[in-house]
DNA sequence: CTTATATATTCCAAATTCAGAATATTTACA
DNA sequence: TGTAAATATTCTGAATTTGGAATATATAAG
């Protein structure tokens, strides 16, 4: 039951629903998602961390940067499950949308510089 | 996003959480949760008041006692496959199903009184 | 080895959540 | 109308959560 409720904990914040949102597009590093949020880099750094000890998120060193991703081997099936129905659920939302078409824009050679 | 978040944050308590595992099985009046639970009533009934507010519980009066069951018609997709998978979800949980087994020697009328 | 940059951690204040005691409300019934 | 019983609401304190500033850590480049 604890690994199930830290899950949904995990998606109970509107930042953190968010950041599994953009993810879904593409691999992205803090400063992306700090500037893409308009959160501060260290409210960013934690809740990634959050997600990430539910099991939602993975992390891959790159140099300086560390890449993002949403985890597709969730040991659980409460995780596979939520991050399947979240690819559909809220596409429609306009909070959601607006986020993601600045995506594209968000280039991390010139934010992070 | 906001009816999804609510969602989430409802089944976010291990309390609540139970409530919702035991409504599976029957209809339950306040205080039977209260006693089952080893929760104070008014507490329960708060618990309940949110997972109402949130769309997955509903009440029917009946007397004195106030009824709570799932609710089957949801107008939204995250609260019926939640609740679609929580029919599956935990059943294997120690400390849910110790609940569950208790829940047949849980009768209003011995409670109540 | 020093500097610069990206990220993580610590610290603290504000906001929210949770629990139970006290109290209010609602309904049944004499 | 008055009382009893089940539930809801209010109030308060403790615990948790959230955000950002300050700081620490880690890695790349000179």
């Amino acid at each position: 039951m604890n690994i199930f409720l830290k899950i949904m904990k995990a998606l109970s914040d509107k930042n953190r629903l968010k950041m599994v949102k953009m993810l879904q597009h593409r691999e992205l590093c803090v400063c992306e998602m700090h500037t893409g949020l308009g959160l501060a880099q260290p409210t960013v750094s934690k809740h990634l961390k959050i997600l990430e000890d539910a099991g939602l998120v993975i992390s891959r060193k790159e140099g300086l940067w560390v890449n993002y991703s949403l985890n597709d081997k969730p040991d659980n099936p409460y995780t596979s499950t939520l991050l399947g129905n979240l690819r559909y659920w809220l596409e429609d939302d306009s909070e959601i949308q607006e986020l993601i078409e600045m995506l594209p824009g968000l280039n991390r050679e010139e934010i992070c510089n």
